[in-house]
Parts: structure tokens; C-alpha cells; sequence
DNA sequence: ACAAAAGTGTTATCCTTACACCCATGT
DNA sequence: ACATGGGTGTAAGGATAACACTTTTGT
């Protein structure tokens, strides 16, 4: 099925998705372990000849991960001539010529690829690997495997592209759980742009956006006070963002 | 020799260059007019099959204006099923093909292209039209003719990345003649944020910057003061680009 | 003298930063 | 009582915005 499917694709082009995730204030990165190989990679896919690229992103990225509606987002197409690194075609090719031959053949010509990124609720995601990899998982995006080809420098882009787009993407709304606090907004905050904010004037900043809803307190049992839990109020979220959010 | 070079090609996509320059305290792009229609397109071109992306951009833009250095970005990839108009597509088809079947046979397929946008001087360009275009025009950005299929979606995502991006994108250096005053640098971006900016605050903003060298004033023949001439101090100026210059 | 554009100065306001202080909670 | 993390307050410094004032130039 695989086989015949190659007829229904555009030659030569491919797509990869740098899908994040956070979880117990770290952020992570959904990635598939080849099979037959130490090496990971990004979830990705083909276009259909009648299919949008944009289309085609999503449709990989609900395969992969089961989530219909998701924040995603095109960021850059890589096409440097040996980016997938002569060597490493061969080696993926021979593995895979002994599944099937037509399918290595049409992967080893060469290819240009879109990166889109995307941001999901781990929770809710289920991961799924794809007929070349032999699992699916989230991984802490400062513990990355070895990745094939050109990938590392892929969710490098990817999140050098986020920071710089910071103030206008959902990343509260799309990375966090309904309910959270602002301890933990914050360090999805510092964990993008990679350096340390100030709690008292964070909070401040963030409240005064009056996009958030306060909602009860979160009893932890640890022996501190309880931290309000907030939501993101819709509409106001939205009017919000289109100026820009936060820290630039 | 076009007929031939299809083969050298990846087939199914393109390269088109939004090339932007200043003249007159006016923002232009690079047009070429069609042959055979009233229709205007963005210069482009091919990846040839052992070439990086980058490269054939770099490549259709000194072919466009025989420049060869350059400010040179790509910003997006326009991957929808239909861009470029199945009806619009029969028609340019048409017409090329009397001239060349084999060429209008390959054009004829789906194509993505990859948007890159570039600065370039204007006095030293030298627009050279390509095989399907008569003649190749700079034009007032607010004074657009009409542009074959998506063209000019491709122009305003053009902008509106660099809009975006404009702290760290070197728009006076690229886009100024060498020496310049501060009032056609305000023009400058004044223009590309579509908003007008106080002349005082302005000017020492721009001055806090510590990148220019002040030199002889510009003596215009006009009724008022002359205003002095500036240039960019290169070491400076590329120091402070990486930390984001100008307005937000 | 005058208009027009350039250069510089002044002020109020806002935002950022750094830190201080009190509050709630469980041991 | 006390350690721990959460919420709020304050004061200094810097950036921004609005506008006034002076200077230069050619008619």
C-alpha cells in the first residue's frame, strides 16, 4: 500500500514537523526511532498531487500524533543538494530496499523539505510511529538523540524561528493544560527564550494583558502557599495576540 | 537551450524573488512584464538537480539584475494545489507553446515555489528580462499592475516577513545609496512599517545607535538647511544588527 | 524678512528592573 | 516557629512620545 502510494506523490519533496510539547516544565519535541538504526527522526510525510502543502503537513501530523486541530505553522524549506548526506541515503536505502525496492528507490533521489512546526497537548496526543520507524516519543528537547540527516539543524530553525515569533503565537494556549499557573507560564517562557525572568514583574506583565481568567487555587501539599490556577480568556486572548504578547 | 536545461531541473519547483530597492523615497520592486499578456510576474527561476535552493536563488537574481551581492532571504514556501490558476496556467501554456512545446509541456505541471526576498541597489542594478518576459520594470510598491497567480500574495507575505523581522534585517545598508540623510532613512521605514514616525525621536534614536559616520552636508539647492549626509561604520553597524536595530 | 526643512532640547509619561515585603501552607 | 514558594508594592532608571525652540538656506 505503501508502494502504490508513491504514485500519488509529488516526487522530491517532503515535509517535517518539529511538533512541541511541555510537560512537567520541560519542553519536548515528538520524534520516531528508525528501525534498524541508533537514529531518530522528525514525523513527516509527502504531498498528494492534489493536496495543499499546508494540507499535507497536517494530515502527517494527525497520523503521528491523533490530534485534528492543532497550532501549526510553516517555518522554513531546506533544500541544500546533499542535505540528507550521501552515506546516510545509502545506508537507510539498503534497509529499507529489503522491505520493498520501489519504495527506496523513489526515497533515495533527492529531496527539498518544508519544516512546519507545531505546538500540542501531550496529554492528549498518542503518538504513532510510521512504517520506517519502530516507535513514537516525546523527547526533552535538550536531551536529543542522534537524528538523521539534516534534522537537528531542522528543530534548531524550528525554535530559533519560535523565539523570534514569540509575541505572536499561542504558545500558552497551545502548550499549556487548561488550567495552569503562572510559575508554570513562566517557565515555558524561559525555556523558549532561554534565559531567566523576574517572577514579581512576569506575573504583573502577564496580568495586566488581561487575557487571563483567575480561577481557583492548586493545593499541591507541598508546605507553600497555593498558586492560583488561571485560564486564557478566548477572546480577549485573541485580540491580544494579534499585537504581540510578552517578551521580545 | 531552454528546452535542454529542462532536463538539468528539478521538475515541480520554482524559485521566485520579491527584490526590493529605494529610489526617490519610493519602495520598488523588480517586475517583468509578460510577453503576450498585460500581466506582470516576480522574477524566478529553476534549482538546477545538483544545486542548493539557495544557490538557484542567488543565481535567478544575478541573472534578473546582474548583481551579484546581494541580501538574499528566503521567507516562505507557496505550496497550495491550485496557486497558479488552472485557467491562467491553459493560457500561458498556450502561448509558450508556440514557441517551445517541450518547455510549455513542463511548465504546465504543479508547481511549489519557494518565496525569497532580496535588497538591491537600484542604481546598479541592471533589470534583464528572461525568456517568457518582455521587458523587466522597478515599480512602486503601492502602484502594482496586475501579477499572474499568486504573485501577488507572494509580494504582501514579502512584506509583511519583513515588517516583521526589521530589526535584524540590514535595510539601510542594502536598500540606501552609500551616502544618505536621515530624512530618506526615515522614509525608509517609515514605508515599510506603513506608519509615520516623529522626525526628532527618530533621528536621535538613530543616532544613539553609534553606526553612522556623520559626513559633509548635502547642499540641495532648496529654500532650508542642508542636512547632513551619513554612512554606515561597518564594524558597528553589524554588531548592533545582531542585537535588532530600530522599531518594533 | 520669510518659509521650509534640519538639528537639538525639554518634559511628562510609560515601561523595565531590581528588590522588598507580607501571605499562605505543611512540617 | 519556620522554611518555602506565591502575591503584591515600591522606587530608580531608561525609553518613548509629543512638541517647542533654534539654525540654516534660498527666495
Amino acid at each position: 500500500m505503501i508502494q502504490k502510494e508513491c504514485k500519488y506523490w509529488i516526487p522530491g519533496h517532503s515535509i517535517d514537523c518539529v511538533v512541541l510539547g511541555f510537560e512537567n516544565n520541560i519542553l519536548k519535541v515528538l520524534l520516531l526511532k528508525m528501525r534498524h538504526s541508533e537514529k531518530w527522526s522528525l514525523p513527516g510525510g509527502f504531498i498528494k498531487k492534489k493536496e495543499d502543502l499546508d494540507a499535507a503537513a497536517l494530515r502527517a501530523l494527525s497520523d503521528r500524533t491523533g490530534l485534528k486541530s492543532i497550532y501549526l505553522s510553516q517555518f522554513h524549506t531546506f533544500g541544500a543538494y546533499e542535505r540528507r548526506g550521501k552515506s546516510e541515503v545509502d545506508r537507510l536505502m539498503h534497509e529499507i530496499g529489503q522491505l520493498n525496492k520501489t519504495v527506496a528507490q523513489w526515497l533515495s533521489n533527492r529531496f527539498l523539505t518544508t519544516g512546519y512546526f507545531a505546538f500540542a497537548d501531550v496529554q492528549k496526543a498518542r503518538p504513532v510511529p510510521d512504517f520506517i520507524s519502530e516507535k513514537a516519543e516525546w523527547v526533552a528537547i535538550d536531551e536529543l538523540p542522534t537524528l538523521i540527516f539534516d534534522h537537528l539543524e531542522i528543530i534548531n530553525k524550528a525554535l530559533q524561528h519560535i523565539k523570534l515569533k514569540l509575541n505572536y503565537l499561542p504558545i500558552g494556549d497551545a502548550l499549556l493544560p487548561p488550567k495552569f499557573t503562572m510559575a508554570m507560564l513562566q517557565k515555558l517562557y524561559e525555556t523558549i527564550l532561554g534565559r531567566a525572568l523576574d517572577r514579581a514583574n512576569f506575573q504583573k506583565k502577564m496580568l495586566k494583558l488581561g487575557i487571563f481568567d483567575r480561577l481557583e487555587k492548586l493545593k499541591t501539599g507541598a508546605a507553600n502557599k497555593a498558586p492560583y490556577l488561571y485560564s486564557f480568556h478566548r477572546k480577549k486572548y485573541e485580540r491580544v495576540l494579534k499585537e504581540g504578547i510578552g517578551y521580545l
